[in-house]
DNA sequence: TCGATATTTCTAAAAACATAGAAATATAAA
DNA sequence: TTTATATTTCTATGTTTTTAGAAATATCGA
């Protein structure tokens, strides 16, 4: 199962998106606190431009990671267990 | 316990090391079949140049997923358990 | 509508990475 | 000791990635 194509490439995905620092710290703090915002975010890391912590999100996003959910101008992330406990269970421990 | 810092920085490690397509089939070949040398998993993976692959075999071992044995010119390689249960249980699945 | 705030997209520069050839090292076998 | 095989290190090159400023888009509230 863990060999099927599709499978692998989305876990090369997830494992690339981690794989990075402030990403890795990113996913942490949203398994500590769900429905952060892109700016909620921001204030807790130290110096990262708006337009690199987009790309960063982005990425954690489009490897299924962090699901969101737009309220007004606002948008709220949240680690997506299912996806979490499948390829980085760590994150939740 | 996540949060720990030195734990941290090896979580990145290790999702570095998996987030590249070669390293993560590497990764996969092991965990199906333990005890394969460089030359062994060179054949299992169509063209890849031995410094290449001595390069991810570097880090798959130093970020500590990979375990090595050295027999004569041999080296054999393993996943390591605990690790890979501890980061990617994704692998043994 | 206007102004403020949240977020993204565009663009460009610097840093990190994957790759492989060639030379080097190590071990075994003849 | 010579030869062959396994693996690493050195070096260089092209590609990808990270980063952030500036401009763009979207939504809210006055």
């Amino acid at each position: 199962m863990a060999e099927d194509n599709a499978d692998v490439r989305q876990a090369v995905k997830v494992y690339k998106a981690l794989g990075e620092p402030t990403r890795l710290r990113i996913a942490l703090l949203l398994t500590e606190e769900r429905n952060l915002c892109c700016s909620d975010i921001a204030g807790k890391l130290e110096s990262v431009a708006g337009s690199t912590l987009s790309h960063h999100l982005k990425q954690l996003t489009d490897c299924g990671l962090l699901n969101l959910r737009k309220d007004g101008t606002y948008i709220y992330y949240s680690v997506d267990r299912e996806m979490a406990e499948k390829y980085a269970p760590y994150l939740l421990a």
